[in-house]
DNA sequence: AGACATTTAAACGTCTGACAAATGAAAATT
DNA sequence: AATTTTCATTTGTCAGACGTTTAAATGTCT
């Protein structure tokens, strides 16, 4: 195996791309050991230091991983939907604090993903997932939560509401929508009134999750939707008078 | 800057969670720059190895670049749409291809999200969107088309529909899920039927899209979904059968 | 003074060689 | 047979060196 030394990019990450494109189209598969390190620089014709930098890369991006002692090495990880859910969430919320998506945007593409999901969530939920969202609903009744915590219970709430579809691949793809929201959110100031009426909002939601009514479901999100950017509303302009 | 020495992890993964850190929680800034690998691996206390692994990590996950020279470094990078897209589509692509997730799973993630930008399409499709959707048609009727160029075309298809829903975070979180399908649907095999029944949908949305009709565009994509689906099946059959 | 060429220092990219630490297999011992 | 010890392998970390790139600073000429 040789590395094309016309290109101009860093030896380390062509090595890195090697490796990734070799996983990616099955040429290396899941648990399978890959060379040691010593073999891999010989192979390559690069010191050691450069494959270790190629390899670091790789397990950034939950690739691989390594095992130290004999025996040990690099090992072709599985990805699970876990780690998936965790990079997808870290990347979504710096795509949205670094590039000002408005509120709006942010707002208007997490409603209409979740109400994708509303009529499978309506003929899917099971009983764990109408006690998780009751559960989260009487946590956001407390007098006392603070507003991180009524943030976080908001969205415990929706987590619940898209794992009830029962398709891992749309929890994995909402997941990032659903927590990056959640920075922004942390920006509005919730009054009593306000949450009050969120409060009632959920509880239709679930209502309607338990009777098997996906419209009605989708119905309250876009109530939800409404009010959610009508708070946005309000802070901008409270942000612009002060 | 120190490190928790009792922490198990490498330190190499210690210094690129504590800098990561300090990029999302705002520390430190878009386009600021990083200490000098030499200055890191003194306020680290670790060799400059150990601080160019943690600074590779960072790198592949788009979270700072590098340039060389006077005046060059780690600078904190604004994540574009561009490069999440591209981080997003291999995350899902190898997410699919290693959790064994059925077509019809993949199937129903992807029409649902796309359903979620029917009606937004239908309201903001631009000349461009419309025209992109309708080159990709002509495409695909063409006789010699090969599997793959046919599977590529119908991916630039879903892409321009969704692209002409106007919503940037609602373009990056379907891109996955569109593109991800692709190997999966590689293994179809489309006949000139299939295709043309295929390309007589796509008509139909498209004008739909020019009309602004949002329900019906779903009511298409519903029967697109039902039709792939029915296809899958098929190749399944075929599978077990030979 | 201004335009162009040269020098130079800072910084990353890579290499070499070394040692420590972990780890599982094999060998030795009880 | 069970336990302990040895041992080879492999990753993790370090120190030092050299090449390459790059932009700023300096010098030179018109």
């Amino acid at each position: 195996m040789k590395i094309d030394p016309s290109s101009k990019a860093d030896l380390s990450a062509q090595i890195a791309k090697a490796i990734r494109d070799a996983i990616v189209s099955g040429a290396l598969i899941v648990d399978e050991r890959l060379p040691s390190e010593a073999e891999l620089s010989e192979q390559f014709e690069v010191s050691r230091a450069t494959v270790r930098e190629a390899l670091k890369r790789l397990a950034a991006q939950s690739l691989i991983r390594t095992q130290r002692g004999a025996f040990g090495g690099a090992f072709v990880n599985r990805l699970s939907f876990e780690e998936a859910y965790g990079q997808q969430i870290t990347t979504s919320t710096l795509l949205l604090s670094m590039n000002a998506v408005s509120f709006e945007t942010a707002c208007e593409a997490r409603f209409a993903l979740e109400s994708a999901c509303a009529p499978l969530a309506a003929t899917r939920r099971t009983a764990d997932h109408l006690a998780t969202m009751r559960a989260e609903i009487f946590r956001q009744t407390q007098p006392g939560l603070s507003d991180e915590g009524w943030c976080a219970s908001d969205v415990a709430f929706h987590r619940a509401l898209v794992d009830a579809a029962g398709n891992p691949v749309l929890s994995y793809q909402l997941a990032g929508a659903v927590e990056a929201m959640q920075p922004l959110m942390n920006m509005i100031t919730f009054t009593a009134r306000s949450r009050g009426k969120i409060v009632s909002l959920h509880t239709k939601i679930v209502d309607f999750c338990d009777a098997g009514d996906g419209a009605g479901i989708e119905e309250i999100l876009e109530a939800l939707a409404l009010y959610t950017r009508q708070l946005g509303q309000e802070m901008a302009q409270k942000k612009t008078t002060s």
